[in-house]
DNA sequence: AAAACACCCTGCCTGC
DNA sequence: TGCAGGCAGGGTGTTT
């Protein structure tokens, strides 16, 4: 489900309630999440249990809670994933897998049904390779220079290039189909044929993700920040999920095509080859 | 080395 | 009303 603006919303919104607060006890459900592993309990009991939260941020599409012992927890909400911050009184949804127990009858809770989701305690959780192997923040990191770099050394389309976090972190299958037609890039276009176009794409990168962040995030349904509120994003798309619908630009037809299992929604009057 | 593919799961929607 | 099939915004490991 979500992508850097949902990950960023559900941060900026847990923050309030658990920055500060110190967690009394972890409940796991002992299901196996992302490629069927099993969660390292004893790690996560040794991080969170008597430990104060100091900061909540976020790294691409990852969650990472810091404690004041310096130690912390990674949390990835992968397709159907959710974090909130909820009154411990409110029953636990089917598939919550992590509850940490904080204090004044409240609950960080961690539900994923489809388990493609991932939490991971580690005493420098900075230094975790799934961390170390992410390429910068389209939002804080991202200069033309840097993309162009990237662009010249790959052949490989420029949707399935913007999708590759180890090159960019954040953007997912909604932003870029977002973020190509912004830039009027057909999605299928090389990598390095679109290097001319930087400049243009790092502003429609920015665009997309940031109106996503004002919007708190799309929401079709699953996704709910870090208390439980739907985004509004989805009124905002232009062409994501819009199949045959008329293009906002020119009024041409919206259309889908699929590849590797993924959609990509573009005109195809607006974004030439 | 880079790109394409299968796979990990459940839930929901469509069509019969 | 039931059931099969297809589809879904994630990442990873393996093959080509």
């Amino acid at each position: 489900m979500p992508e850097l603006p949902e990950v960023e919303t559900v941060v900026r919104s847990l923050r309030p309630h658990v920055v500060g607060q110190k967690v009394r006890a972890v409940y796991l459900s002992g299901l196996p999440l992302r490629m069927a592993r099993k969660l390292d309990e004893k790690e996560l009991r040794r991080t969170c249990v008597g430990a104060t939260i100091s900061a909540v941020r976020r790294r691409g599409k990852y969650i990472l809670i810091d404690f004041d012992s310096g130690r912390g927890v990674l949390v990835h909400l992968g397709m159907t994933g959710r974090l909130t911050a909820v009154d411990d009184r409110l029953e636990r949804a089917k598939h919550t897998h992590v509850v940490w127990t904080l204090p004044r009858k409240r609950e960080l809770r961690f539900v994923d049904p489809r388990r493609f989701g991932w939490v991971q305690a580690a005493a420098k959780i900075d230094e975790l390779p799934e961390v170390v192997g992410l390429g910068p923040d389209p939002l804080t990191e991202l200069d033309e220079e840097t993309l162009a770099a990237l662009l010249d050394r790959s052949r490989a389309p420029i949707k399935s290039f913007l999708l590759d976090q180890r090159r960019l972190a954040g953007l997912g299958n909604i932003y870029v189909s977002e973020a190509l037609f912004r830039a009027r890039i057909h999605p299928g276009t090389e990598a390095r044929r679109a290097r001319k176009r930087t400049g243009v794409l790092v502003d429609a990168i920015r665009e997309t993700l940031e109106l996503a962040i004002v919007n708190c995030g799309t929401s079709f349904r699953d996704f709910v920040d870090g208390v439980g509120e739907s985004g509004r994003n989805a009124m905002a798309l232009l062409v994501y999920g819009r199949e045959g619908e008329p293009c906002k630009s020119c009024g041409g037809p919206i259309r889908r095509t699929v590849d590797a299992g993924r959609s990509t929604f573009f005109c195809s009057r607006c974004q030439r080859r």
